[in-house]
DNA sequence: CTGTTAGCGCTTTCAC
DNA sequence: GTGAAAGCGCTAACAG
């Protein structure tokens, strides 16, 4: 009567004795077939079957010292942007050995760093994470975390390992900029809690109306204000961008600056709030009145009117990222450190004042810059 | 010179020499402090911090053939319900030591066999599963999951373990009914691809229609071949609702139903597609055209005119199964198996024919009904 | 409350 | 190409 503490399931070493081979082979077999001859591997799969053995993944992490865990931080799971860059994870996972393990980070360096910390547990095969602001904890962690790192979402010159994204900072001057051209002047930026990406948005926005000469640093300021505004009341973080919260901010913004003649708004949901806001006043969108988002959510092509965005690639950004990883972890070479997915100006009806395109026509321009840190998109 | 295989990070063994305790006394402090004296506590804990000693979940999960993570499966990740979902299950884990792993099952059964089969492969500590429309080798692998098993978003009397949710038949039923009430007679059922849950929500649409006298085969037909329709072309089940896919399946139903006086829409992201396209036909809501959604996300609130939607707790249901599976793991009885977490009837402008509410006023009420299976909403 | 011993199931190392 | 032996780092099962 042993007291072996198994659950009972086959291992390895049964598969080897039914097979009438080493322990060792049936590793091989599994892991890379090619390593083992023909007769055995034939004797193997047909043991493996029979008994209806399968690996037990946490033991070969242990012998291994490396997991199959793919470790992803996001700052959020309920805005769109994440989902769409796990969508484009998940798919460039696909049916690999690899497993997805997200961490919600909420905009938390803390909590980043903790999640940081618990993955490493885990002895992960590569690490996901958003953004360029960790702590000096936290990047230090990444540093020594000893798998593929890769950062997404953002561009710098100084990424961990390697880091996939766009400059927030030029795709909103880009729109801004085209709001500019369709005859809008006083233009405000509508934004709830600010993160470090919507501070670059904002930086392109004023540094577009400053070139034109538009800029008026009160609207700005409202704009900044109006960050804090959104962090007061029952407002959080987590909430910073629902459609209420466009109205709300809209209203503001046009409490302080009547003569605003168009809002870019830091995404997509606040610039829902805000056409909202302008049907329930009875303003008219695209003529007193223009709206632009960030990251052309599917909605924005629906409204009505419909409404002007930044396309932003995120799916893209997330499937490239595993791409890169499983590259990395398959021992290629990869010398792209920052890789710039660049942006989209989608031009819609919202932003249409001078009733150039057809009605709900849409108009899509590529921003297409020099493929250099912090350009639009690369070539 | 010995040929150890670690990475050089220190052990629990190392720990348990400097603290000059043995490895099972460090063990034991580290799970449960309590199962161990202070002296010893003491020297462990400070011997852990000068070491920067990590344990090493992968010997842990398997030394103790059981892992901290917590298996995830949702159908989708793009749909807001199960990002909220998502959310409601992170926030029920904490800092507690479980760990989530998500698997995409994009509504494919035998995705979902295989994720099944990869997540058992971690002797994960618990699941979590969306609906109850697993395949039978599925059901299997749930049933012998040796592990505690939550399935979520649903109602069923044959749970495998535990099942919380809330009843799509009674929800919809509910709100077809204030349809009625406001005084709509020709109301459409909107849906694109229809999965079992949708399924439920079409079948209480038509009984309280059935029930009022209404019932109207065409119309339901419509709806169900609209379904149908949704699959043909360019569109596919990942983007079955999207607002532009409201707006055409808006449109073919009225081109099959011209009297048409109002939509139950299977989802929220279809009402306000349906909202788009009556603003761009220029036809008043809800005046000449009722609109519902069902999950009433944070837009609904915000359009304009408000939409009325079908509240549904998601947060809640991935919260209480988290803290359900905890329980369980805490070896805490746990003898409801069947959870119903109810629904709100949210009624706002949109489906406020007779002006009996305020402009832009919200009217909610709470569907109780007794807490059976398939109820509203448990007492 | 604490320690010893013997695994957990797989893979690395090194020899054949 | 194949295998035996020796870990990987931790914890269950006793005994004390």
């Amino acid at each position: 009567m042993s007291k072996r503490r198994t659950d009972g399931r086959p291992t390895i070493a049964d598969v080897a004795t039914r097979a009438g081979v080493g322990a060792i082979t049936v590793s091989r077999a599994l892991r890379d077939p090619s390593l083992v001859s023909d007769a055995l591997r034939q004797k193997i799969s047909t043991a493996v079957r029979e008994l209806g053995y399968v690996p037990n993944l946490n033991a070969r992490a242990l012998a291994s010292t490396r997991s199959d865990v793919v470790g992803v931080l996001v700052p959020s799971l309920t805005q769109h942007i994440f989902a769409d860059v796990l969508r484009g994870i998940y798919d460039g996972i696909g049916t690999t050995r690899l497993h997805i393990q997200v961490g919600n980070t909420r905009y938390d360096l803390d909590e980043e760093d903790r999640l940081l910390a618990e993955l490493l547990r885990y002895k992960p095969a590569g690490l996901i994470v958003s953004g360029i602001d960790q702590s000096p904890a936290g990047r230090r962690m990444l540093e020594k975390a000893n798998c593929p790192v890769i950062q997404i979402m953002d561009l710098s010159d100084d990424p961990v390992n390697k880091i996939i994204g766009f400059s927030h900072h030029n795709a909103a001057k880009a729109m801004t900029q085209h709001l500019i051209e369709a005859g809008y002047r006083r233009i405000g930026f509508l934004s709830g809690w600010m993160n470090s990406r919507s501070k670059g948005r904002l930086s392109g926005y004023a540094e577009a109306l400053d070139e034109a000469g538009f800029f008026d640093p009160a609207l700005t300021n409202a704009a900044g204000d109006l960050g804090a505004l959104a962090l007061r009341g029952s407002w959080d973080k987590h909430q910073y961008s629902t459609p209420a919260m466009g109205r709300e901010l809209l209203s503001e913004l046009w409490r302080r600056a009547p003569d605003m003649d168009a809002v870019f708004c830091n995404n997509d949901v606040l610039a829902l709030g805000a056409l909202f806001e302008c049907h329930a006043r009875g303003v008219s969108v695209p003529r007193d009145f223009g709206i632009a988002g960030f990251n052309d959510e599917d909605f924005m092509e629906a409204a009505s009117p419909a409404l002007s965005s930044v396309r932003t690639h995120r799916w893209k950004v997330g499937h490239d990222a595993v791409v890169a990883l499983r590259r990395q972890l398959d021992g290629e070479p990869d010398d792209e450190r920052v890789v710039d997915v660049g942006f989209d100006i989608v031009k819609r009806a919202s932003t249409d004042r001078r009733g150039l395109g057809a009605g709900e026509g849409v108009v899509e321009l590529v921003a297409s810059q020099p493929a250099a840190i912090g350009s639009g998109r690369m070539a």
